[in-house]
DNA sequence: ATGTCCAGGTTTCCTGGA
């Protein structure tokens, strides 16, 4: 069973490379984010017609995040608990758009989903802005939260396979930034604040694909030929709790997505997951064969 | 070369965001 992460840039603009990934692939599941559009916006007839199913979590052009699936989704959660929110409230989105936990409206960038025995979400951490910003302060009480909400998840259920799998905007070790215009002590995602509040996370999920893919970038700037230069930086991870880790048999950056027509600024990070090392009801739906 | 993309609106360029 593969499960893949992509920040997409826009999936009006980007779906039928999409599309056409997932299926060349063999992709089961795939997190997207910064979808840039609302739901009534996604093009879900071209993903349907593919076999996948959807389910979105977007306000307006900014952020976004959506899941397509081969398989059933349930337990479908847009928020978690203590998230903050930023800026003004989206006009038209009164009633779909919460209040955070500091009293701001609650932006598109969390969506969680089960998936057979998987609790799967699909995350876009704010980025930050610079040093100086509020922006930055949101980014690390979002991360706060979200560290808190796993921590209680698993405490629940320890032996939960669960992947928080998204754009961190973080770039944890020196090794993950390649972009000239980033510095530490002077430049978000690099900042010794931002890699301890990614550290925190360690004792719950670990990234399951650098000890199977140890080097590469995930994220090229569409500037200043980045990527012709290979000056990216490593932001996008799966991050496995215990369980979800231990299934784990493969995985990959797909670094070829950066080529071509109209490519995403960032690319795929896809991991193998053995269904069998779940508990038998999974795998039983993961083997019916697919009805179009 | 403050570089290139994206979406929306006040379009046929401007703005904000990354």
């Amino acid at each position: 069973m593969r499960i893949a992460t992509w920040n997409v840039n826009s999936i009006r603009t980007r779906y039928g490379r999409v599309i056409d990934w997932l299926v060349r692939n063999d992709i089961d599941v795939l997190a997207m984010q910064e979808i840039k559009c609302r739901p009534d916006q996604f093009p879900v007839e071209a993903f349907a017609q593919a076999g996948y199913q959807l389910e979105i979590n977007g306000l307006n052009q900014w952020n976004g995040v959506a899941f397509a699936s081969r398989h059933e989704m349930t337990d479908v959660a847009r928020t978690f608990d203590g998230m903050p929110g930023f800026g003004a409230p989206i006009k038209g989105q009164e009633a779909v758009q919460g209040e955070g936990a500091n009293g701001l409206p609650i932006e598109a960038r969390a969506l969680g989903v089960t998936v057979g025995d998987l609790r799967l979400w699909s995350l876009y951490v704010p980025n930050g802005r610079s040093l100086d910003d509020p922006h930055f302060t949101y980014k690390l009480a979002w991360l706060e939260a979200l560290r808190a909400n796993t921590e209680a998840w698993l405490a629940e259920d320890p032996d939960l396979p669960l992947a928080l799998m998204g754009d961190w905007n973080i770039a944890p070790l020196d090794g993950d930034m390649g972009d000239p215009s980033f510095t530490v002590g002077r430049s978000t995602h690099v900042s010794p604040d931002e890699r301890s509040m990614f550290a925190s996370f360690a004792p719950l999920v670990e990234d399951v694909v650098r000890p199977i893919v140890p080097e590469g970038y995930t994220f090229w700037d569409y500037k200043a030929g980045r990527f012709p230069k290979d000056e990216g930086m490593r932001i996008d991870f799966i991050m496995g709790s215990r369980a979800f880790a231990d299934a784990v048999t493969g995985a990959s950056i797909e670094r070829d997505e950066r080529k071509g027509d109209a490519p995403s600024d960032h690319v795929p990070v896809v991991s193998d997951v053995d269904p069998s090392l779940f508990s038998g009801s999974f795998e039983d739906e993961y083997d019916r064969p697919m009805v179009f």
